[in-house]
Parts: structure tokens; sequence; C-alpha cells
DNA sequence: TCTGTCCTACGAAGATCCTCGTTGACAACC
DNA sequence: GGTTGTCAACGAGGATCTTCGTAGGACAGA
């Protein structure tokens, strides 16, 4: 019975749970040393377990990193919207049939919004109607 | 070090990438018996692969089984929604700043959508607003 | 210099996930 | 009865993910 090697299996930009907090932060901050990371993270994760989490990270050109004084300086390498995109077309896919009205339906069912926000949200929409248009 | 114990870590109606797929399967199409799901997974799957992780789930309280004859036959006991909606938060929490525009504007730049569906979409935004106003 | 602190590096252990081989039950068919 | 096909059960093995212990370097202050 085939099984696919560990590598065509593995989606690009996909992280696992840990690798996935990790990169939320440096996305949040821009970048972050160990130390940064970890005090997110809070202080139940182990300092070495975050150094060791970067530096897989850095291995699968997830992350890069500089110097600075002492310590390593991290800095994303793969964009969020870039993870985002592939996670949302996942759960799309698995989970709503394929169907982004109902991935946006159970989204703004899970959550209250201000008006702003909605309206912000039917700019989106237009926008994405406006280029269709110019096809 | 504290590490959480299995059991707390785990949020609810999380599952695993193999787990997904075989919920993905039930929900599409309401119930499944292993060698169902194992025809849309494709062959690549082991039977009995399938059988266990069928077992998993409902060891997880995910599906229930019934007997058809002598094989079994699974339903989902978690809904799409939920599950959906789980993953949804943790997509937007973990890597779009909690930002449901950011979301939604990735979602629409990845994908082309008629004008219906944009339509669609628009009134799943009025109708969230309607709601809004009415508190 | 000695001690404590902060850092990286590395390897190995533990936890979880996924896979499948094997067994035994049952039924249909020869 | 024997053979074949379909099924659940179970357990073990491998793969992957996550954790941390330990070592060693660099630096600051006593």
């Amino acid at each position: 019975m085939a099984s696919e090697s560990a590598e065509s299996r593995r989606e690009p930009n996909r992280f696992t749970h840990r690798e996935l907090d990790i990169m939320s932060v440096l996305w949040r901050r821009g970048s972050g040393t160990v130390a940064e990371v970890r005090d997110v993270l809070g202080e139940d994760v182990g300092y070495t377990t975050v150094l060791k989490m970067l530096q897989i990270l850095e291995g699968k050109n997830a992350v890069r990193h500089e110097k600075e004084g002492r310590a390593h300086r991290y800095y994303p390498l793969v964009e969020s919207a870039d993870a985002g995109g592939n996670a949302l077309k996942r759960v799309m896919n698995k989970i709503f049939h394929g169907s982004a009205e109902l991935l946006l339906a159970t989204l703004v069912e899970n959550r209250e919004f201000s008006d702003e926000e909605i309206e912000r949200m039917r700019s989106i929409l237009d926008r994405a109607q406006e280029k269709e248009e110019d096809r």
C-alpha cells in the first residue's frame, strides 16, 4: 500500500501547531529573538523548545535570522497571507464543501461585528467585483 | 517545565489531518461505511487505516455507528459548522491577527467569484448587520 | 580568575499520529 | 467441506512532532 513520501504529503507553507504559534508571533511583531517569542507564548513553553522550533523553521526556509549582540533575531520569510490563503483553502474545501459563502456565513455567525467592520468587508467585496468586471 | 496534559491542550473539535479527511467525507455524504469512505479518499489509504481512524473518531465522540448488515455505517456527531467555526477562529487569530477583514480579503484574492456569489456574500453581511441593529 | 547569566547547538526521549499486518467472524459460492 | 470475499478488532511499528537536558561559548561583575 503506497504512502506518499514525507515531502510530497506536506503542502507548502503548512505549519504544525507549535510552528504556527511561533510564526504567529513573528508575523505580529515583525521579528523576534527566542526570548521575545517565548515571552509572548508564555512560560509553559521551554526556552530551548522555542529555539529548536525556530531552528526547524529556519531549516524549512520559513524564517531567517540575523545576529544581534549575542543573540539571534528571527524574521519570517513566509508571508502570513500565503500561509493564510493555504489554510483557508483547506478549511473551505474540507469543511465547507468548497463554499466561500458557507465559510463567510460561519464567520459572521461566530462573532459580532460593528457597522464599520461590516462596511469595510463590504468594500472588500466591491473591489473584488470591480476586478471581476475589468476582465 | 509544565506541559499541559494531552486532554487540556486539545481544544474541542480539532481534527488531525487524516481525521479531517474522513470527517470531510462524512459531512459531504451524511454517513459512510469504511469502504465508502475509502472509495472517496482513494486507494492509497489502507482499508484498515480508515477503519482505525473511524474508531479513533468514535472514541472522541466525533462519530457514531450503526450496524448495517455485517458492516458499520458511521455518522458524524460533530457539526461541520462547529468544526469550521473553530478552525476559522484559529486561522483568524494565529494568521490574520484576529482580523476578519484581512481574512476575507485573502479569501477573495485567492479565488475568482462570480457576481452571483459576491451578491450572496453581500447579503450574508446584510443579514449580520440587521441582527446587529436589532440588539 | 571565578561565578552567574544569557545565549546557541545538539541529540535523544516522549507524545502523538498514521499506517498496516494479522486474526477471526461470517456468508456465499463451488 | 473448502475456498473466497468482506468485515471488525487489535496491536505493533514507523513517522512525525514536541519537549527538554546537557554542553559549551561569550560576557559582565565581584
